[in-house]
DNA sequence: CTTGCGTTTGAAATCGATTTCTGTAATCGT
DNA sequence: ACGATTACAGAAATCGATTTCAAACGCAAG
């Protein structure tokens, strides 16, 4: 048998919690009749404005561990996602927050650095946390989302999909190719040549099958020493770029697949004298604090925010008891802007 | 009387987390016993090695939120912060989480967006979910820590120091603004302009202080119409330059601050077609990710990520006991480097 | 052979909120 | 006015791991 010792000589001002047997016994009612009124269950009236005002006075606020416990679900979910430092994934990460929070959860930031051990363990404190949902930019394509799956916890992958039939939050990654090239063509550039990200990975083939698109209606040969892969961070981008500027027969314009390889492309551009327009630059995904031009480099903005709101506001579903078959939502891009100026001649 | 039913005919494969009655049931042991050998207490081996595969037979993982429970903590922090896609918090997030997780900790991420309200409530969570400490970068100097230390929960204060005595961790603000200021009259600019921060916020205040002493060291009178403030964003940046540009006997060379405004102010003067070298600027806070050209934007490198690691370091120590009175620690900053070139007349 | 101390282990209490179960009181219909 | 429902509220079980308490056992010394 539990017992319960309520002293009301609480001598040590607050430093421990109060607990809902003391608001109980504050209000003359159990601990049931409490718990009752803070859910909003039917209680008459008197118990519950004494409940509630006995709440007040001990400033009472109920522990959301036990709560957790007893539930076996809780109000926290986990972002995985592989580089808080990209502004694209704090872009949505920030998103994410702002619904999450609305919903009255709250979030556990986990980077991965796209390795997936650490994305292993992440999931299992995920599980023995009773965390009520996971929201995951995958660090690669063949991610084991058992762990979770298997423990029927709702999981929305952004970004990249995963092998898993779950809930994707995508975008239209080949259009965007398309009308960074397109624009790039449009603005007078011929040899458009294109930085694209690691081999294998979706984003990363898609958006440079838009610049082989873009290439083919415009009755263009791609030449593939034009196509250059590399890691999606700044040293790729610059790596890419000076490979292309070594060319024989180097090209006039490219197009960068991701926003770090941008920077990195234009570090390079730069420092070579041949900053845009001189040299044609389209950069997939915003560079958000730079102080570049606007009119001589073309930005496909991708809607890096509105893909967490949209992954958070479908985990949210899933956490109420959606049960529909698992849904791909694919976002439009907030289309080229800013076309670039015509090269100097 | 509890009563455990132990089904061995498990057909739902894994649907259900298993419990440490279920290792000790296997395993031929009590509870207890399974939960002394996964803590390290003493056990005879023999027993031990049968919780050992039965746990492993499983794949066992203790239910944390149970644990958490009965031992009124757990292994969560909580990182408070005002914006997260400023990249100078997100670097110090980034060295926080990187020192949490060598040490098993998990990372609540919060975004206050220099809201009080907003924070306080991000304390109830903390308490309420029974974390084991707070980083906080303040919203405000008047931040009301009460909450989490009438309840012992300890707290780091980042960047700006709160009005209680509890562990702080900031930098040489005044010393930045200083360096910043000298490199620019070393480089032969005259008449010196400073963006600050707003009035009242310390941070603000000790760097446009050390622009101050800057020029009462080289015998300047500092003019006070080019002392602006401004709100530490890209528009306030922005307005300020503005502002400063408009002036009689306008500067021809400006410290700015922080890292946003910096990005307003070089926006506006490239957009005046005075960008540096033309008109001398120094930056305090780094500006990751840009084109900008090394020799021309005079840089103080704040170390963000290192105040991260070092709160993350104070504050476990805390958790793990330490009494010690309350320490400031003041990190010094990667010192200015890459001084701008000559104004071109 | 017995008393005594130390070690290992299990039974049960515990953390704090939720929820089922059950009993009593109040309400309704005829 | 009486039996049948319904509404309300308390006692106790529950979530799963930790920890206290006490029993049981082994071994050593007298």
């Amino acid at each position: 048998m539990r017992m319960h010792i309520l002293d009301s000589n609480n001598e040590s001002a607050g430093v421990t919690m109060s607990t809902i047997y003391e608001v109980a016994a504050k209000a003359g009612v159990s601990p049931a009749t409490v718990s009752r009124v803070l859910n909003g269950l039917k209680v008459s009236s008197a118990k519950s404005d004494a409940v509630r005002a006995a709440a007040a006075e001990l400033s009472f606020s109920p522990n959301k561990t036990a709560r957790s416990l007893r539930k076996q679900n809780s109000e926290v979910i986990a972002l995985v996602i592989p580089d808080i430092e990209n502004p694209f994934f704090t872009a949505l990460a920030r998103g994410v927050e702002d619904r999450l929070r609305e919903a009255g959860f709250s979030l556990v930031l986990c980077n991965t650095d796209d390795d997936t051990e650490t994305e292993a363990k992440y999931f299992e404190i995920a599980v023995s946390e009773n965390m009520a949902g996971v929201i995951l930019v995958p660090a690669a394509d063949h991610t084991d989302l058992s762990p979770l799956l298997s423990r029927n916890r709702p999981v929305v992958a952004v970004d990249r999909s995963t092998g898993h039939d779950i809930d994707v939050v995508t975008m239209e990654n080949r259009a965007a190719g398309l009308s960074a090239t397109r624009a790039l063509l449009a603005s007078g550039y011929s040899r458009v040549a294109c930085i694209a990200g690691p081999r294998g990975i979706e984003t990363a083939d898609d958006r440079s099958g838009g610049w082989q698109d873009a290439l083919n209606l415009a009755d263009r040969a791609a030449d593939p020493t034009y196509l250059c892969h590399a890691n999606y961070r700044v040293d790729g981008g610059r790596a890419a770029m000076l490979e292309l500027l070594s060319l024989a027969d180097p090209p006039d314009a490219v197009v960068v697949t991701n926003n770090l390889m941008g920077v990195g492309a234009l570090q390079v551009l730069s420092e070579a004298g041949m900053a845009p327009p001189a040299f044609g630059v389209a950069v997939i995904g915003d560079l958000p604090f730079t102080t570049l031009d606007p009119t001589s480099v073309t930005i496909v903005h991708l809607p890096a925010r509105n893909l967490g709101v949209t992954a958070a506001s479908m985990l949210i579903e899933r956490i109420n008891g959606d049960r529909q078959s698992p849904r791909t939502v694919v976002l439009r891009n907030e289309v080229a802007i800013a076309v670039g100026g015509v090269p100097t001649r």
